[in-house]
DNA sequence: ACAACGCAATACCCTGGAGGTATGATCCGG
DNA sequence: CCGGATCATACCTCCAGGGTATTGCGTTGT
């Protein structure tokens, strides 16, 4: 059996008469008979009574129909779907994310995709750096988002998002009574850094910031994530540089300060990492979706990464 | 597409390997490469990925499969399904019964066909003998029961069973006494008769059972059904002829008697009637189980009208 | 009663496409 | 760098699906 005997059957069915289907369906009337009668002959039943007037459909042809109809509708609906599949429209995006990252540029990206590509189903993973490479490659996910990332020969970047950086500093600290806090300031004072897992990281980045200047800062804690850094300091601990986008966690007991007079190279960037040889479309899709809002956020003249 | 398409497209989609797909599908590897181009340009979707190792299928791919093995079910299920039906093995059987009948003989004999065809549904409907020949005609029915059916150009008939027929007498009546009931005696008394509906019917029967007899019965009352009527004669209305199922009904003031010296034709006759003209392979096995069934009471030795 | 019409079925032809064989293009492992 | 495996391409064959012409049959209309 074949589709076209059901599409065919169909027509007879709804027409009731082979001449008036054989038009409908753009075929004369003699191969549409012999398709008819094939299908009979397959199914071993007889579905249509031959009357004068026409055709009429046996009990079994009726239960045929039914399914007929069913089964074509699937077809449809499997095509359809298929080719949104294809095009990305369709389907499931597996992101992996850390700690801070979430906390700014991320949400508004995934809801500008899932505007976009409201039946992919994004899910979302808590991965540090080097877990995220591994599922990468094992396929777990499919997007990974991450900051100071040592290149991979299989694995593509792509810059969500450039950042300042701002300094944390707790209420009572002597730097948040200062009017300008300079880079140099940081030497004096005990410093938060994070985060404590993969290397190279942020923490690596000040420290080298500060040897341009000439100093090693003096460190009072390695914490895993932003977010804790900015609860330490908010309870004293010392001061901490985090992405301007930790502004977002407004602790009582902790202000930010703009550096100033800092070193070239005092900014942070969000990178997003796929595979190379990753051809689906739904991260092409994503792919572009950051570019697209990267676009949109610089034209909108107030970056984050200005603020 | 086609159902072709399909099965191939599951094939490689099951092996991850053209050769081994076209082996199984008994073709070689040539035309299945081209049929599964063909489908994926027909889609416009990429459905496999083309390794040196075989053929992985894209996330498109996937989702297809799915819907793939869904339809090919389908197909099968309908396949199936549709031959049961054209073998009368499934579907729909309309049946009429009227009031009395379903006292004897059909609820065994629905039982029987529904052990044979357990996934015919059988459909009741109470109906009287001339809205059961409307019925028919205008196919809201296939069978109906009845007794003392005016022959119909249109309509088939199939003796289903013949039963005596027995008085019953209400406990205090002159006649629950006398050892031996015979017909003439049946002058003396008031009958009560039924249907009371259209003729000619058992009441006709009666009558002219009588008039061969020579003597015309008294009428004490016409009632619609079998039950009404012994429910009467239990209330001392009368005595009354009824078929020997009614034994059935055992109502506390009424006792069944045998007619002794009856006059030949002392029976009735439960047919089944159902249009020349239908075709249905359900009505077919019925009518079949219907004879199966009266050939099994026969050889049993003590059928019911023999009781 | 017979002609005219409508419908399905049959006879016969033609062509597109499914399937076959042979071969090429790539990539991997030894 | 070669042998083997895999998918793709080229080209041929032949069947089956589609077309035209016609028949068979039952109903209808005059």
């Amino acid at each position: 059996m074949d589709l076209r005997h059901l599409r065919y059957f169909i027509a007879v069915a709804e027409e009731a008469n082979i001449g008036r289907a054989a038009t409908r369906l753009h075929i004369s009337q003699p191969p549409l008979t012999r398709q008819i009668q094939q299908l009979e002959e397959e199914l071993g039943v007889t579905l249509f009574i031959r009357t004068p007037r026409g055709m009429e459909l046996t009990p079994a042809g009726e239960l045929l129909l039914d399914e007929a109809r069913n089964i074509r509708s699937l077809v449809e609906q499997a095509t359809e779907r298929t080719q949104r599949a294809g095009q990305g429209r369709l389907g499931r995006l597996d992101v992996a994310i850390f700690g801070s990252a979430i906390l700014d540029v991320i949400p508004t990206l995934l809801l500008a995709f899932r505007n976009r590509y409201p039946d992919v189903k994004v899910v979302l993973h808590n991965m540090t750096k080097n877990e995220q490479i591994e599922a990468l490659r094992q396929r777990r996910i499919s997007v990974g988002f991450n900051r100071m990332l040592a290149p991979h020969e299989d694995i593509g970047t792509l810059l969500v998002t450039t950042e300042n950086l701002l300094l944390a500093v707790p209420t009572e600290h002597p730097l948040a009574r200062q009017e300008i806090v300079r880079f140099a300031d940081l030497a004096h004072h005990p410093l938060i850094l994070f985060p404590s897992g993969a290397r190279p990281s942020f923490i690596d980045k000040i420290i080298g910031l500060c040897a341009e200047r000439g100093f090693e800062p003096r460190v009072s804690q390695e914490v895993g994530d932003a977010v804790t850094a900015v609860a330490l300091a908010a309870s004293g601990f010392g001061v901490c540089l985090v992405p301007t986008s930790a502004t977002t966690l407004q602790f009582p007991g902790v202000v930010y300060r703009r550096v100033h007079e800092a070193p070239p190279g005092f900014f942070v960037d969000l990178t997003c990492i796929y595979r190379k040889a990753d051809q689906s479309p739904i991260l092409a899709a994503f792919l572009e979706t950051i570019e697209a809002e990267r676009e949109a956020r610089s034209q909108a003249g107030s970056s984050h990464s200005a603020r």
